[in-house]
RNA sequence: GGAGGAGUGCCCGAGUGGCUAAAGGGGGCGGACUGUAAAUCCGCUGGCUAUGCCUACGUUGGUUCGAAUCCAACCUCCUCCA
């Protein structure tokens, strides 16, 4: 019952590669039991898991911790297991949440789940005997409730689960937990047990959010009598101390549909100067080497490391040539006047049968939130179109303001640039 | 169980009858400077079919021409006593 708590180590001297690389690279934050751990990875390869909810068509940002650190379980000759919460996005894991969530049926779910997918599939080697990504519908919808009870209700006590600051949170705020939900730890723990039985995973990577369900988990493979291990990841904030990942645009996606390689290249350029090393290590395959001498990189000089940072990210996310053109697009973009090449929006030419208004342009982009932002923003003069400034907050877009290819550039701010094509 | 204090916008926090879409700060966004960075300075920061209208100061109801502000009940949090 007694747990390891490691927490960033300093003095440990891990054996594995893997390990090695995860802690060099600054992705360990604690782990059940560490040197254990590190013996297993040394002794041969092992299969690891980390599990993601179906909550919407694309992963983003946040994703990427756990994405990456799977990888390099991959690349030092261990299994990563993908699994999408097809079965436990019905459920909804309240952990750390003040309210319910909402209940996504069936039909949002598959197609969730295929976003996700098409991500997964360009990170990982999912060829036979690789890795693979799995859906926990597979198993969840197969119990029976009462089998259920019996098999795993056993194992779970009220009493322990109800000291889970996950579900402690919700009580003391006397906002309703339903049942539902308080079993969904009981689900995660079942995954592992379960993912462990199929296919002999003994790791589970997840957020440090997901200490206790990992834990939870890890419990329940030993009274099965399986030895598994957990490992959390740090919570990542910016230099300036925010969250990572949120932009004026929402979250930073990983799928191109919700946000085009130019955006994404565009979100690594634009990072604070004193985080460029750290991402360097988490989110590319640059060797610490290299990785240590762009760090050191002074001045403008670093704008090239910031370069290179984006460029390999999107690299691994939108693959090499979405990322070249996205670099090319960028260097064009900032050196000169060139204008951007590819659309990075496409709205029917119906539109522009009326009249469009800039307004509503800008909201149907997402460059503002709402039309009274983008009427702010024009008004502080950070609108232009076409390269020219406006500051008409009842500008009218029609065909004339389109260029050959009925092409219109739009640009908020220095950094924020569309080139939507009307088709 | 008893006594006191508190719940305000994305966050912190001022405001105790009309001048309050709510001081100040943080964050965010836009502008200047720069290196598409940081720091600094300036502006903006609920929504809408917009010189007006709607929504918003824990919840519900009440007093009043008028309530974040007064009253009642309820909910939650904190402190002290038991």
């Amino acid at each position: 019952m007694k747990h390891t708590v490691t927490d960033t180590t300093r003095c440990f001297r891990p054996k594995s590669e893997a390990l090695q690389l995860l802690i060099d690279r600054g992705f360990l934050h604690q782990c059940t039991d560490l040197e254990t751990l590190d013996e297993k990875l040394q002794a041969g390869p092992i299969t690891a898991y980390a599990g993601f909810d179906a909550t919407a068509d694309s992963l983003h940002v946040g994703h990427l911790l756990p994405l990456m650190a799977m990888r390099w379980l991959q690349k030092t000759g261990h299994k990563p297991i993908l699994l999408v919460g097809g079965g436990t996005t019905r459920v909804g894991d309240p952990s750390f949440r003040t309210e319910s969530r909402p209940l996504l049926d069936t039909a949002q779910i598959e197609h969730n789940l295929a976003g996700i997918r098409a991500t997964v599939e360009r990170l990982f080697d999912l060829s036979e005997g690789q890795g693979r990504i799995v859906n926990n519908a597979e198993w969840l919808d197969e119990f029976r409730f009462l089998e259920f009870l019996r098999d795993f209700g056993t194992h779970f006590t009220v009493n322990r689960m109800m000291t889970f600051d996950s579900v402690r949170s919700r009580l003391e705020a006397q906002q309703p937990l339903s049942v539902l939900e308080f079993c969904y730890m009981m689900l995660q723990a079942v995954d592992f047990v379960e993912l462990n039985q199929r296919f002999d995973c003994t790791l589970q990577i997840g957020g440090s959010d997901q200490w206790g369900n990992i834990v939870n988990g890890v419990d329940l493979g030993r009274r099965s009598g399986a030895e598994l291990f957990g490992f959390t990841l740090p919570l990542l904030t910016t230099a300036s101390g925010s969250k990572m990942g949120k932009t004026a645009e929402g979250a930073v996606w990983l799928n191109p549909s919700r946000l085009s390689s130019f955006g994404f290249w565009q979100f690594w350029r634009n990072v604070d100067d004193a985080d460029v090393p750290r991402f360097l290590k988490l989110f590319t395959d640059l060797p610490l080497g290299e990785i240590d001498r762009l760090a050191s990189l002074q001045g403008q000089e670093l704008n090239e490391a910031k370069k290179i940072l984006a460029t390999q990210v999107t690299g691994i996310v939108h693959g090499l040539a979405a990322a070249e053109a996205a670099l090319q697009q960028g260097e064009a973009l900032f050196s000169g006047q060139e204008d951007l090449t590819r659309p990075t929006h496409e709205l029917p030419l119906e539109l522009l049968a009326k009249p469009l208004g800039l307004l509503d342009l800008l909201v149907n982009i997402g460059f503002a939130a709402s039309n009274s932002e983008a009427r702010r923003l024009i008004r502080g003069g950070g609108v232009r179109i076409n390269g020219s400034l406006t500051m008409e907050e009842a500008r009218q877009i029609s065909e004339g303001d389109l260029k050959p290819g009925e092409r219109l550039t739009l640009a908020v701010g220095k950094r924020r640039k569309a080139l939507v094509e009307f088709a």
